[in-house]
DNA sequence: CGCATAAACGGAGGCGCCTCCGTTTAACCT
DNA sequence: AGGTTAAACGGAGGCGCCTCCGTTTATGCG
């Protein structure tokens, strides 16, 4: 195995110094950013707030699009880690249900960019399935691990539980939804646990 | 009946002379520069070309959506307009022809501005419903004459047809699209005409 | 007509997007 | 270390989007 790695793994190899540096701060602050306004948020404040001039922040992302998927990619990197985390640290079934709750945080994020989202899901959907696998991989692992351990009831595949996280989605916007959510994912976790 | 309609007839009513005049004036600008510079015209190019400000052109259409939705709407009701005509002056294989690369001139002018469409397909796919009523209806009308007149084979309906001409938006970009789908009308035409 | 008034006009200005290019600096070599 | 150079930086400036509001004008009424 090589040494570790300590910056952020999706990035392009072979970067100076500093512009790995302003690139990570470029997609750390943009991520905020996105999660705060929506997705609105301007390019200009967000090269502002990472301390670096406007000039930076294009060569690194030559569109809006290009620093969305950044911020995309890696927080779906960082679910796929949370998983495997998880696992580790915890009985089955809490991580199952610590990690859903996360995966609506990190839906939460993501309600203002539709617009952002469709034009990257549709011109360019190889890196909307890529991320998709990652996200199916993870929870594939955590129900499998809860479910063959007993702690989970059997009749239930990944695509299914996939497909009720994803009804989150269309929870209609406002103050509750996040309320709305977490309702909907105890629910569902009851209801996984509950053994037939 | 009531008395003649001059003016554009998917205008709302009831508006000031003046108001009418301008909207109309540039509804038909922009259709000009969608055609010509493919849905990137600039806003101020188009009412600056209309000879009136900016702010009329934003007081009458909001949001460029609402601009491209007026300039598609008046190209489908023109289009769906000239199936009568061609149906009243040439004999019905002839109208069908000529109406088809009437379609693909309209198509060709929608090529750029996929971007708009796609926005207003999924935010208001109502509008979108009813342009391709529109289209439907008069393709249909045309191919029922020349059929039942013996002029084009009769094992075709009017979805096949339709959905051999939007096959057209698939064509790849580049100097030859034009080129390409009226030979490809050519062949459809005449795979029509003979009868079996 | 001439007046009143509501409707419509139009453009200045603020903001965000993006490019271009002169300046700075990390990395490599001797 | 000091020098060289290509990579990276950053912000001024041009352009388009959109809003806001003072000015103009069509229209209806006495």
């Amino acid at each position: 195995m090589s040494p570790a790695e300590p910056t952020s793994c999706s990035a392009p190899a072979k970067l100076r110094a500093d512009a790995r540096r302003n690139r990570d701060k470029l997609v750390e602050t943009a991520a905020a950013a996105f999660a705060e306004k929506a997705g609105e948020a301007s390019l200009e404040d967000i090269a502002r707030q990472a301390g670096v001039g406007i000039g930076t922040l294009y060569r690194h992302f030559p569109t809006r699009e290009h620093l969305v998927e950044a911020v995309y990619r890696r927080e779906l990197e960082g679910l796929a880690a949370a998983a495997t985390e998880l696992a580790a640290t915890h009985p089955p079934d809490v991580a199952l249900e610590e990690w859903t709750r996360r995966f609506v945080g990190y839906m939460a994020t993501k309600r203002g960019m539709a617009n952002s989202l469709r034009i990257l899901m549709t011109s360019n959907s190889a890196l909307f399935a890529e991320g998709a696998g990652l996200v199916r991989g993870a929870l594939d692992g955590l129900l499998q691990t809860a479910s063959s351990q007993g702690f989970v009831r059997k009749d239930i595949e990944t695509t299914d539980l996939l497909h009720a996280l994803s009804s989150i989605y269309s929870i209609p916007d406002g103050p509750e939804w996040r309320q709305r959510a977490h309702r909907l994912i105890g629910l569902l976790m009851d209801g996984l646990r509950a053994r037939k």
